[in-house]
DNA sequence: AAAATTGTTTCATAATACGAAACACTGTTT
DNA sequence: AAACAGTGTTTCGTATTATGAAACAATTTT
């Protein structure tokens, strides 16, 4: 999406930019408002719109403004990349969100980010505003943490070496030796902790995924507000996602 | 995907053409293969997946060919269009395809057709070749006809005004006559078969999905072969299934 | 080794995309 | 009621970009 040289297609990357507007959760666009959004003239915008409508990528309602179309849920389901992963996900982290009340998420370590693969909520618990298919930074959430705190060294100092430990809130590590410490203590204890880290007011708790040969595959988190956190919950917590975590490996244990 | 005219953004539309050859099931494609696939020049071909790999729409593979990418994955689960009741839908189907040992689907009625919202495949049964956002045709599937058995008379004439009654096999019903008495026998019993009226050798059963108004929102059909298939099987399978349906409906009580 | 097949690059030009301006419609303010 | 503000849609001249034949590079098949 940076990669912008004259011999790429100018019309395509404009249609893409436009949808992707909508990754910032609003599913309602009108024409003027996308052409403010992407910076493009609005009779383009218009013009690429209307393709896009008739491609049923993007759909009108009845005020004329446009949402995302089933086309594009019908070619987002063809993706088969991480596709065993995310099916053998889908139900223990529907049955977690259930029991634990909070939202949960399933993602892997993917160029030195956390990918979200799934994500459940439950009816009841905070949402929390992740896109499944988007990144997050690995050193400040609980998922990225225990992904990084299971790896091989070498996938640790590659990760320390290319990533740069900005702060998010006032709690974030910030440096190469804390992180060290936090994820040799995320290794003693089987778990992570994501204490306000990214986001003021948001606490997490993760435990690794893993193979038959033992090496970390994926991982599963648990979101909730520091208000409705006590450190009594982390083993009740604890055992709900790890019997989550027990049916997805018996699905994945050839995983590598 | 048919109102090519000349205010539409031809490239656009050809790049969305490419992407469209994937829904036939092969997940690897090269550059003169989809050439070739969809009538347009290698070079032109070449030059869009460039583009579309620049956006990660599409990823190439160790061996330089195309496979959709995370991108794509990440857009399609934005579509907000039955959200819910995909949503709802999703652990009701894995439980029965579990159960049932056979692909589950859940679909909805949607110009004149069914719509497949979700589908759950068991790891042992039959692997069926729909795709999640797909349409197909109501008459000949067991989950069109409990689409139509328990929609109101002007959505069945409507229906049969518009849409001609083709034969998929010799067993498909051809005249609205038939058909008319076969939703007649749906809606008495409260279900629905497809005895090799779309394909030959394919079986499916299927019960509608109620909101609190008795109106059918949607329906679930579970497919298997024709040999496999026993009459003695219908009650058991109808009682899987309908467990399956009540744990949506209690979700769906006031979608309309 | 030669032929066939693949993916990638080059270059001239035809075709298309672009955007300013106008239009049409609806809702709000004076 | 008229004026204004906001929306989506259409028109038209032209600048820009997309196109495709041909060549090139690499790999696979015969």
């Amino acid at each position: 999406m940076e990669k912008v040289n004259k011999e790429l297609n100018l019309s395509v990357i404009k249609a893409f930019k436009i949808l992707e507007v909508y990754l910032n959760g609003k599913e309602v666009w009108g024409v003027r408002e996308l052409a403010k959004k992407t910076g493009y003239n609005k009779t383009t915008t218009y013009r690429l719109l209307s393709t896009l409508e008739s491609l049923d990528i993007v759909q009108k309602n009845d005020d004329d403004k446009y949402i995302l179309g089933l086309k594009l849920f019908e070619l987002g389901n063809l993706v088969s990349v991480y596709k065993s992963l995310r099916t053998f996900s889908r139900v223990p982290l529907e049955v977690i969100a259930k029991d634990i009340k909070e939202t949960v998420h399933f993602g892997v370590l993917k160029n030195n980010q956390v990918l979200y693969l799934n994500k459940a909520e439950s009816e009841l618990g905070l949402k929390v505003s992740t896109q499944i298919g988007s990144y997050q930074q690995a050193y400040c959430t609980a998922l990225g943490k225990v992904l990084l705190a299971f790896s091989s060294a070498n996938v640790i100092s590659d990760y320390l070496r290319n990533v740069s430990l900005e702060a998010f809130t006032s709690k974030t590590i910030t440096t190469s030796k804390d992180l060290l410490i936090e994820l040799e203590q995320v290794k003693t204890k089987g778990y992570a902790l994501d204490m306000e880290e990214l986001e003021l007011g948001l606490i997490c708790i993760a435990i690794p995924v893993f193979n038959k040969n033992k090496e970390v595959v994926a991982g599963v988190s648990v979101s909730g507000p520091s208000s409705r956190f006590k450190s009594e919950n982390i083993t009740s917590y604890l055992s709900i996602i790890k019997k989550g975590a027990l049916e997805i490996e018996a699905h994945i244990r050839d995983y590598n």
